[in-house]
DNA sequence: ATGAAAGCGCTAACAA
DNA sequence: TTGTTAGCGCTTTCAT
């Protein structure tokens, strides 16, 4: 019933009649011995199935083999989807993954700068809550590699791996502009954070390169509040209440871009409460191409994010700088296009539905 | 430029004149220091940075103070909800997260185990995706506690926290029949675990209850396989494929319960490509009460499922286990109701969307 | 090719 | 109250 003590390298010398170096180097694959013991060795690991102690050779080894991974939201289907190639590139790599969710809160990213710290992360990836960055820059001082993923934080000097969120909004304006937009408005999220900025800063160039004047233009944050403790940050909830109130003023050949998809959920139904048609009078644009996105009706045009990719290159450049441990190579800056996916929702040319088949 | 060496006991030690031993007792809290030589110890510890390093002590004490996290997909609402809050209560309990990845994916299970043993994860919690459970046993044979979430493995004798998914299916397939339902239609996943198998039992006791002909009844596997390697393993579209053939037959006063709101995304369109309204003569009920759920027109009926409480309790559960390690307690089985939601998806007496705000 | 010894940073038993 | 010793499981000198 009780679990037996684990299986050691002692263990193994004592059963081989060996010493406990000689069965460590046969089983680390080093040269220094005859290949009959080696085989001789590894039988009998198998036999008393030895597991290596992952710790013990952290310990002695300096490097923990692991890196942290501080999200903001897993429920954010962008965040998700990175965590999963995160996860498994960082395996492929031979790193554990130790994760910490801040859940957009600073405490909590306190919390795991501190978990990081003990336990000697190699490094960490992190998607950055505020532009608050002493204790970010308290774990790089430690030792500690930072990547940045998705935000930045032009204080801190260290890499970041994200989208060019700057190019897919500047382009999805001009989508809506092409399409016949003359009205334009910007649902953004409410948060300090550099996505917020990059966005809204494409949206500015594309208007300013065609001349839409200023008074036919519109930027709204969105509260970002939490509801309740089991609520997304990003609520379509806050979307729709200020899109209701929106909706008045919105005539026809409006465009509307917004931050995120789950904010098109809320515009969708105010558009549809006050009778109007989403696509046809109405366009909108979302960022993120959600899973229910190609799904809506209409069909919900959206920024493409290639969340695995960033998650797997952000892991490369995280080990690369691993490697190169505090060679203060300078910091390098990966940033991923976003793909402008046409659907319905923004098509005043053609009114059928985008096929589905396209996501 | 180049990273201090961390610092450690032994440091703290030499800069204040004391032994090792004593500095650590003092900063672990322990009685035999006074107080003046504690208050001056932690002084110095703060002054030089000092940070206990975890390996070093989970080394000693023979505890990981870690629980590994095996999750199919976090890209499930569900799941990223879960995983959430199975950081937060373990980071309050004192536990740090060491998250695998499965993707559906046996081969990743191994990895999974692999990497639980070498870590010497003192439990894990799991999310299944076979039936086999060979691997499993081997991780508890290790002295690994395991606690299962979400499905059950009845081969594997351990705890489970779950969802009564019989319960909920059984509840939401009266609701239909209630509105008027008069065909039923039950469109699950095509994966062998415990969740489906409960909710046909749900379906099938709620049919039998109410004496529906079985003539009048048909369930359909969406097919699992995956389009892409970035692909949900749930895909809409493999729903809406099926829903599309389905769509012929499907007569008026008919219902149709998905085994995850994703589906319903699909069974929405192709409904409505066919010009059919849904919540009018064909009603849908799904699953998860995922977050686009309540914003679909007309609002999608969905069997909300407490993913916070189930992953606050997995870690009450597991860390519990973990205290009375190997005592050969008999297993627990915990499982929490889902609560139907309804929307106007199957809302025939009244035909308004519900409230979006009841989400 | 193999073994003995030292030590990674920490804690626990035992002395003093 | 404080210090000494030993050891968690492993790897890495340095001998042999």
């Amino acid at each position: 019933m009780n679990s037996p003590r684990r299986v050691t390298l002692q263990d193994i010398a004592t059963s081989v009649g060996l010493s406990v170096n000689t069965v460590s180097r046969a089983l680390a694959g080093k040269s220094a011995v005859s290949e009959e013991t080696r085989a001789m060795i590894k039988a009998e690991a198998d036999r008393l199935g030895y597991v290596p102690n992952t710790m013990a050779r952290s310990l002695v080894l300096g490097q923990a083999m692991t890196i942290g991974v501080v999200i903001t939201n897993p429920s954010n289907p962008f965040y998700s989807r990175m965590i999963s190639a995160i996860e498994q590139r960082g395996s492929t790599l031979g790193y554990s993954v130790l994760l910490v969710v801040s859940e957009e809160n600073h405490a909590n990213e306190l919390r795991a700068v501190e978990s990081m710290r003990r336990w000697g992360v190699d490094g960490a990836l992190v998607v950055p809550v505020q532009p608050e960055v002493d204790h970010w820059r308290r774990l790089v001082a430690a030792g500690t590699e930072l990547v940045l993923v998705n935000r930045d934080l032009p204080e801190l000097d260290c890499d970041l791996v994200g989208i060019d969120y700057e190019r897919g909004a500047y382009q999805a304006t001009l989508h809506l502009l092409d399409s016949g937009v003359e009205r334009m408005y910007l649902l953004e999220e409410d948060l300090a954070i550099s996505t917020v900025g990059a966005r809204m800063a494409g949206f500015d160039r594309a208007l300013t390169e065609r001349g839409v004047p200023a008074e036919s233009v519109r930027v709204l944050r969105v509260p970002t509040r939490r509801r309740a403790a089991n609520t997304l940050p990003w609520e379509p909830a806050e979307a729709y209440e200020l899109a209701q109130r929106l909706v008045a003023d919105v005539p026809p050949r409006s465009g509307i871009l917004v931050g995120n998809d789950y904010f098109a959920l809320g515009v969708y139904r105010a558009l549809t409460e006050a009778g109007r048609r989403v696509g046809e009078d109405v366009s909108v644009v979302g960022f993120g191409d959600h899973p229910f996105s190609a799904y809506l009706d209409p069909g919900l045009s959206s920024v493409r994010l290639p969340a695995e990719q960033v998650g797997t290159a952000a892991v490369d450049q995280l080990v690369a700088r691993i490697g190169r441990r505090g060679s203060g190579a300078p910091r390098t800056r990966i940033s991923f296009p976003g793909e402008l996916v046409v659907r319905g929702s923004s098509n005043h040319r053609q009114s059928t539905a985008a096929d589905p088949g396209s996501r």
